[in-house]
DNA sequence: CAATTATGCTGAGGTTGCCTCAGGTTGATG
DNA sequence: CATCAACCTGAGGCAACCTCAGCATAATTG
């Protein structure tokens, strides 16, 4: 427990804060096309920088795919909220797991982060996987209160349904990406039946 | 498509066979502590034999894998076709799901192997897999066929709801492992209510 | 029981990726 | 323009991967 983990902070001089964004970039791009297992030496001279400046900015790679992800999971956070303005919850969740899916599943070994950065604080991307639970458990709780999804369900097991699916769609790499019906199925199966 | 995919085997002189047992011996204890990418170099030496004649048995991490999991995966598939033969098909289905979970995550990194294995040909794993996904196949079919699972499930579809609960388990290493709740979440979507 | 031979073993070494740190450079500030 | 904190560089130590030339030995054969 020692104060807040790193967060990368944007650095204050111009030539600092140059790099940071090119190494950004280039992090983005190889994290794509590689995973999140990308050489941390190729990204640095895709920047256009020495490997030290690289580490610098980003002492650990969990800190370098945390903030190559940060803006895309803070926009599903921001989408969380928008969405629990719909009159319907259920589609409300539906819409939502469905966009998280993809957020998830950015590149290969993402999911992985996340589900442990989801329980572990001190890790990077744990404040950010805080406000995706957040939102998560918010739009759960309205399609429960509704009585549209078995009220057993917990906020835990809905991110675990959430994370399988994502990384059925990781593993999809090369043609058939399972996780559209996976999520169906989850989806119709923490229903409740209307009969 | 150049004949078959090397399968380990057996070597013939016996100092080989002593070796390949070291190795697959000190294989199946690293893994299982270090997780599917433990280092090679590590597992040569406490097998008390040179990298080289790992590499020799072994010449790619894959063919080290299926051997190290050959034995388990083989009960499974014989379980299956014992399970085939009980009165209740979807307890049958049941209960292999369960034991099928806890041998995908053997160890950290297995789930995603055998999931690319199953649709890629020319892996060590391929065959295994294969006959995994028939005997699956075969329970499932048993369960519709009773009119006690949705009959519009796929074999494949069950494989990714089946190692989606495997990952959430291998995600567990520390505490909370959502896999036994996964998967009943799962069971009780894919089975038909009798209202 | 040699002699022969195929099978197997060794470990140095080339390659890549990780990460650190001592020393040099430069943007910001007054 | 002088100062200095912020920043950058890249060599180098370390670990793991994998290959291969040369040596060792189990099995076989006469």
């Amino acid at each position: 427990m020692d104060g807040k983990p790193y967060i990368a902070q944007r650095p204050k001089r111009a030539d600092g804060r140059r790099n940071y964004d090119a190494i950004l970039a280039a992090a983005r791009k190889a994290f794509e096309s590689s995973g999140a297992d990308a050489s941390l030496e190729d990204i640095a001279s895709q920047a256009g920088v020495a490997i030290g400046t690289l580490y610098r900015h980003f002492p650990t790679r969990a800190s370098l795919v945390e903030a190559a992800t940060r803006d895309g999971l803070e926009n599903l956070v921001a989408h969380a909220e928008r969405l629990a303005a719909r009159p319907d919850p259920l589609d409300a969740l539906t819409e939502w797991m469905r966009e998280a899916v993809v957020h998830f599943s950015t590149f290969r070994g993402l999911v992985g982060i996340l589900a442990r950065s989801m329980y572990d604080e001190g890790t990077p991307s744990h404040a950010m996987c805080a406000a995706m639970h957040r939102g998560g458990a918010d739009l759960l709780r309205a399609a429960q209160a509704a009585g549209r999804v078995r009220p057993d369900l917990t906020p835990e097991e809905l991110f675990d349904l959430l994370s399988g699916a994502a990384w059925v769609r990781e593993q999809a790499a090369s043609g058939r990406d399972g996780s559209p019906r996976f999520l169906q199925l989850v989806l119709e199966g923490i229903t409740t039946r209307d009969d």
